[in-house]
Parts: C-alpha cells; sequence; structure tokens
DNA sequence: TTATTAAGCGAGC
DNA sequence: GCTCGCTTAATAA
C-alpha cells in the first residue's frame, strides 16, 4: 500500500494505491505533501477546471461485492459536465425498483473524483449526500458547469 | 432467518 | 411546498 498526500483547491488529499490499482481517496484536515503520482497529478489538475479523463486509471475493487462493483462501474460512464439520477443507474444495470440500495451503494465509494459518484444527484436537481459533504459535492458539479 | 440500514422517488394533499 | 409509503441487497444478530 502506497500512500501520497498532496494539496487541491478542496484541501489535502490522501491517495492510497495498491498493486492492483487506486484503493482509497480521502480528505483530511491537516497534512504535509510527500511526493507525486500521475494519479495525484490529474485529480489536482481537473479540480483546478481542466477536463481530466479518469476512465483508464485501474482502480483496485477489493472488499466490494459483485453488485455493488457494477454500479460504480456504470456511475464511472458519466460523461464529464453531465448528471444523471440516482433511478437511472438503478435501471441500467437492471434494478426496476431497487434503485434506493443506490444510494446505499454510493456511499460505500471510496474513491471520489475517480468514480464521479458526485454526478448522481436527485431527479429534481437537488444534491443528494456526498462522502466529503455537500459543499464538495457543489464544488464539483460548478467545476464541470452544471448549474443546480 | 429476521431485523436493520442507505446519499431516492412519486403520489397526494 | 410538505408528508407518506415503498424497494432492494448487504450486513449483523
Amino acid at each position: 500500500m502506497e500512500e501520497i498526500i498532496f494539496y487541491s483547491p478542496i484541501g489535502y488529499l490522501l491517495l492510497q494505491i495498491t498493486k492492483r490499482g487506486i484503493y482509497a481517496v480521502k480528505k483530511i484536515e491537516k497534512g504535509e505533501t510527500t511526493g507525486s503520482h500521475p494519479v495525484a497529478e490529474m485529480i489536482k489538475r481537473y479540480l483546478e477546471g481542466e477536463k481530466v479523463d479518469f476512465a483508464k486509471i485501474p482502480i483496485d475493487w477489493s472488499g466490494y461485492s459483485p453488485l455493488q462493483k457494477k454500479v460504480l462501474e456504470k456511475v464511472r460512464e458519466v460523461p464529464y459536465g453531465e448528471w444523471r439520477s440516482y433511478s437511472w443507474v438503478g435501471k441500467e444495470i437492471g434494478l426496476n425498483y431497487g434503485w434506493r440500495y443506490i444510494g446505499k451503494v454510493l456511499s460505500l465509494n471510496r474513491t471520489p473524483i475517480i468514480i464521479p459518484c458526485h454526478r448522481i444527484i436527485y431527479k429534481n436537481k437537488n444534491l443528494g449526500g456526498f462522502t466529503w459533504g455537500k459543499e464538495v459535492k457543489k464544488f464539483l458539479l460548478e467545476l464541470e458547469g452544471i448549474s443546480l
């Protein structure tokens, strides 16, 4: 497990990487930058407003159930600058009425930004919740040009 | 096997 | 605007 701490427009971020890929991204209050990593640089550029493609970054899925992984992989397919509802995700993966479970799965997401779960909001355009708080979610959506 | 849980949604007032 | 009822899979007891 490799750990990189770097500074971004939303604060210090801790990036955890295993042999299989990105394991987790965490927001921390204080810290000192501890070197760099290509993925850390991509996240930093993204948070500064640049359009970055995270699709090719490998993710360490260990700990997720098959269905949870399916949900998160579907969320990754949502293109930059667009948003989807929780029920859209549910229908896409074949849960006709079980979309309430989607919220549960997204709350388990260890890698915000890389898996853009901030692009999943209420149908009426209210924000749902977010691992790092609604303020960060709003920041990310406005960054991509989505008005609420 | 049962109870609890989670970041939603639409109907009806 | 607000309240209410509901679905699903995962986890714990």
